[in-house]
DNA sequence: GCCCAGGCGCTAC
DNA sequence: GTAGCGCATGGG
């Protein structure tokens, strides 16, 4: 009852999006090890703790629950359903790798990293704040910032020596006022924005349902730009991270223009005027040309 | 000490 | 609608 086996669909690799994972010591959502990622998941109100790692050449992966009662199938089916969401195996890449063949940073990103799928963060509040925190600010710090929130405010289990955490809930962080964070070292303005968000999904202003249901791309940046402390960067990302946007493409990012300026090994970052250039040929396949862009400055 | 970092909101035109 | 500016803070 904890082992599950999950298969895992064509063009799927799973050390690919673990790298991704990896990316950074300060993560405190989830851990990587020998292979494999640990992570503590919220479903159907209960808590796990589940241990995930590959079988059989990555064609499916064994999900071992290592804290929490799975005690029906129900459950089974959400865990699974937590992971399949967690890396987009509900997404073909098929066009995606299509645009391969005929654009050359497509080309050079998908030979380096065939089977990479985009992460996730299937917690909605999560994505939000986690934005918020990554504008302006070098990664290092924003994964500090991160960390504070999340071990002050965060659930957690402790298991074989290790503490694991949930992000924290909606409720928790709308309960608290901008000293609060900026005690972490939030700035006021973000401290503002992210109470703000907590407030919203409290009250039932941000509904993740609604958001989901809306599939166009301009509807869904509209009510996002709404948002105080959402900018169109903001938008972008989280349309990419947690709503399955193909054509969310946050432009302005650094680590795109990085990217783009070590593939094409050019002296100077890319002028958004030639990004626009050259993304036209990405239509449709944006979400994922940024994010294996950002795998690439992770080698 | 300087520039950069997974930008945003506000104001003035 | 958009160009300019202040913000605030750590990293390298």
């Amino acid at each position: 009852m904890n082992e599950i086996i999950l298969k895992t669909p064509e063009d799927f690799r799973f050390s690919e999006c673990l790298v991704y994972l990896d990316r950074s010591e300060l993560e405190c959502l989830h851990r990587v090890t020998e292979g494999a990622l640990i992570k503590l998941i919220l479903c159907l109100g209960q808590c796990y703790l589940i241990h995930i790692k590959p079988i059989g050449d990555e064609k499916a992966l064994k999900i071992r629950v290592l804290s929490g009662i799975v005690s029906d199938n129900l459950q089974i089916e959400a865990i699974k359903s937590y992971v399949k969401t967690l890396f987009d195996f509900e997404t073909s890449l098929t066009s995606f790798y299509e645009l391969g063949k005929r654009d050359l940073i497509a080309k050079y990103v998908i030979e380096r990293y065939k089977g990479l799928r985009i992460v996730k963060i299937n917690d909605l509040f999560e994505g939000f704040c986690w934005s918020i925190i990554g504008q302006q600010i070098n990664l290092k710090f924003a994964y500090t910032l991160k960390k504070r929130l999340v071990e002050i405010y965060g659930e957690s289990v402790f298991f074989q020596g290790e503490r694991y955490y949930l992000f924290p809930a909606p409720e928790k962080i709308a309960s608290l006022n901008v000293e609060d964070l900026k005690a972490l070292q939030f700035t006021g303005r973000k401290a503002e924005y992210v109470i703000g968000i907590a407030k919203l999904f409290c009250q039932g202003e941000l509904v993740e349902k609604e958001l989901r249901e809306m599939d166009s791309y301009e509807e869904l940046k509209r009510k996002l730009l709404k948002v105080r402390g959402i900018g169109n960067w903001t938008a972008d990302y989280i349309m990419l991270k947690c709503l399955n946007i193909n054509e969310a493409f946050p432009i302005v990012d650094v680590g795109i223009h990085n990217a783009l300026k070590g593939i094409l090994n050019l002296t100077q970052k890319p002028t958004l005027e030639a990004i626009e250039i050259m993304s036209k040929a990405w239509e449709g396949n944006e979400a994922y040309m940024t994010f294996y862009l950002w795998r690439y400055l992770y080698d």
